[in-house]
DNA sequence: CGGCCGGTTGAGTACAATCAATTCTGGTGG
DNA sequence: CCACCAGAATTGATTGTACTCAACCGGCCG
């Protein structure tokens, strides 16, 4: 009775610890104990593809903690249009609040499963466990990171330099999580995709034929994505401030 | 020989606490207590308006809570041009890092006080006060969803828009703080602006005049903005996707 | 007085938004 | 198995907005 091997573990907080040296790879920051103490806690919750999980205002109850699946969080500008926050995946936590209300909407890309912790009890538990806590700065750090970047990533101004930023992002997020990947996954749409780097869905389209005719990266379908080559990528994604105009001036 | 003060209480963090529903300010968030103990571990730098305080990439020795004056964080890209991740005023908190590196640069716009706590001594009584760290989420969950409008404000098109929004910005942060203000101040020049909100400094200039001429805001000088036109100016800040364009198409 | 820095103005160009039409894809039911 | 459909994705033509580069202004400091 005191195993519980198969099935259920608990939550799972993965980041990098903002102060250790440690290499390259994030890590797993609960220990066994604090899991199954956290999932004591909590409830599971499943979400279907395009549901929504909470709208921005709501009373902030819980926070979720991804197990499976891919959630967008939102915020909705007052003419309707859509910007998304951030994609969050398995062993994310979300669900950030301000005074009691959620700061954002949640929805759910693909099925999802999650862990929901209500706060009430996360609070209490929180002020009695200061390695608990610790984790979750680590957490809130990497994802202070994350917005930071998202934000560098949408001060580039032309599309293709965001999209090949963004597809580095997505690519680095797996890697970071130890899985070596020959092709990026891209679960959501080209809608979604655009409304994170800040463009419409033609320019996304766009910006993917501009990065295929040119041989750099290669679709196999409509989720998945292959670099091809990886030096003109970079190049792309570390912004080229301006290329085309001057024609070719010499080469002899 | 001037004597410092006799009035040093150590470091203010001020932030909204995610969970508790308290009305709209934001509270100071350490004890007396807490802050005569992070007095003791911490020393006083001071920076000249200008003066770089660390650079991506170095070793994160430090943390840094501002007394006085306003500091930028940046990164720099590949091509030499910078993007401001957040302007930074009194009791916050900088020096964020990742696996002991600082993630970005920083460096004083304005002359600067602040409490410099060594990482080393801050985190090992981290992890001994769970009401201090409780704190510190507090402060970064702050942090985190000031990254996230900024990244809603980066995502806008117009340049006027995303001034508008800038400055609301940066009132906002004055009401939170309870000062009440009939002029915004603005203590970093042009070029901050644009390099924060992601446009050129020339279209910062442009969108100043825009909003001028529309008699939607006043500059009393460079430094100060006063909103003449408030309905304007939410308006404005809150993107009508587009409104030229179609010729008065009757009056009839 | 001259220089420098921050700021403004102007002309031409490039890029993405828009709107609208079309193709592609995957899934469904006959 | 194929015809069909809806949603996603692509393409095209036009237009607006901000970028670029360059010249110019005004205050501040030596």
């Amino acid at each position: 009775m005191t195993k519980i091997s198969t099935t259920i573990h608990g939550p799972v907080i993965s980041a990098f610890d903002p102060w250790a040296p440690s290499a390259g790879r994030m890590r797993q920051l609960l220990t066994d104990d604090e899991r199954t103490r956290l999932a004591v806690m909590s409830s599971i919750a499943r979400f279907k593809k395009g549901e929504t999980i909470y709208l921005e205002g709501d009373p902030a109850e819980a926070v979720f903690n991804i197990n499976t699946g891919v959630v967008e969080a939102y915020q909705v500008a007052p003419d309707g249009r859509e910007h998304i926050t951030a994609f969050l995946f398995a062993d994310d936590l979300f669900g950030l609040s301000s005074e009691g209300r959620y700061t954002n909407s949640a929805r759910a890309i693909t099925a999802v499963t999650a862990y929901r912790l209500p706060i009430t009890r996360l609070r209490s538990h929180l002020s009695k466990d200061a390695g608990l806590e610790f984790h979750v700065i680590c957490k809130l750090c990497d994802e202070l990171r994350h917005a930071q970047r998202h934000a560098f990533l949408l001060s580039e101004k032309r599309a293709v330099t965001k999209l090949a930023m963004f597809l580095q992002l997505i690519e680095q997020l797996h890697i970071a999580k130890g899985q070596q990947i020959t092709e990026i996954p891209l679960p959501m749409d080209r809608s979604h995709i655009g409304r994170y780097i800040g463009v419409t869905l033609e320019a996304v389209g766009r910006a993917f034929r501009a990065l295929t005719t040119r041989g750099i990266i290669k679709l196999r379908d409509r989720g998945h994505v292959r670099i091809v080559d990886r030096d003109a990528f970079e190049k792309i994604a570390h912004d080229p401030p301006i290329l085309p105009a001057r024609e070719l001036p010499s080469r002899d």
